[in-house]
DNA sequence: ATGAACCTTCCCCTTAAGGTAAAGTAAAGC
DNA sequence: GCTTTACTTTACCTTAAGGGGAAGGTTCAT
């Protein structure tokens, strides 16, 4: 099947699936008479894979990682377990810092009127060099 | 001052000042001659106040609203915590997006052994197409 | 006067694609 | 056979916020 077919299928646009077959990520087989890309249902499938694991985070060079996993059989589940683990715990700390910035941010806040007036705790403490992380 | 000493004031990068003149959110007095980029303690103070802001996640250019509310005296502290209310509900979003994400990765590792046999529910889910968020 | 330390501009690199242009290909209709 | 339409190709520019490094100019201390 051609390139928008199989996108549409693994709920991709065409532009990122050109992106993965360039980047070496997903390589279909390229027609040589018509230039065409040529996708198979494999193909498809690892894309799905691919966008599945995207939105769960996943970099493309993790993607690479756990395609290479997914692609062989004698893997252990010990290496899939443990990138996800470490996943996990970088999003735990990218949760940690915003939940720190919010708080952070949301005391200030409080301490603003947000009327009229030109008193704005919130520059103050932004120019007074306070609440560095 | 020269910038070096300007962006160690600052606490940023030379590199990262000049970024900043490059883009005209802080653009200092440039000695003709020299062709040195000359910064007043103002700037520095304004330098300062950016890398607060830029530390709780304020884009550049919401940085670029808030300077201009910062060097506007006749500003409402109501344009202020607008800003900051809005930037408030990004990182809250933001929060909420991740810890979903975390939620699933979780559920999906616990199921994994992640012993030595190739068994996993992870991949597994990955292929399966389940779990789109 | 020369070397170190600083500064300048310029260009390429990063992530993960999105947008657009110019041109080639395929399939359907007439 | 010809045209239209839809699809595809490569190629280049753009994003955010700088980082890295080259080649060359400036300033200051010795």
């Amino acid at each position: 099947m051609n390139i928008g077919t199989a996108a549409k299928q693994a709920g991709l646009t065409t532009k990122t699936v050109r992106y993965y077959a360039n980047i070496g990520l997903i390589v279909p087989y390229q027609n040589p008479s018509s230039g065409y890309r040529e996708y198979m249902e494999s193909d498809v499938a690892k894309l799905q894979f691919i966008g599945m694991a995207r939105r769960f985070n996943f970099s493309i060079d993790e993607c690479r990682e756990l395609l290479a996993l997914y692609e062989d059989r004698n893997r252990s589940s010990h290496d899939v377990k443990t990138l996800t683990m470490l996943k996990i715990k970088e999003i735990e700390n990218k949760i940690k810092e915003l939940q720190s910035l919010k708080d952070q941010l949301s005391h200030l806040a409080s301490g603003c009127d947000g009327d009229d007036r030109p008193d704005c705790p919130i520059l103050d403490a932004l120019s007074a060099g306070k609440g560095q992380s």
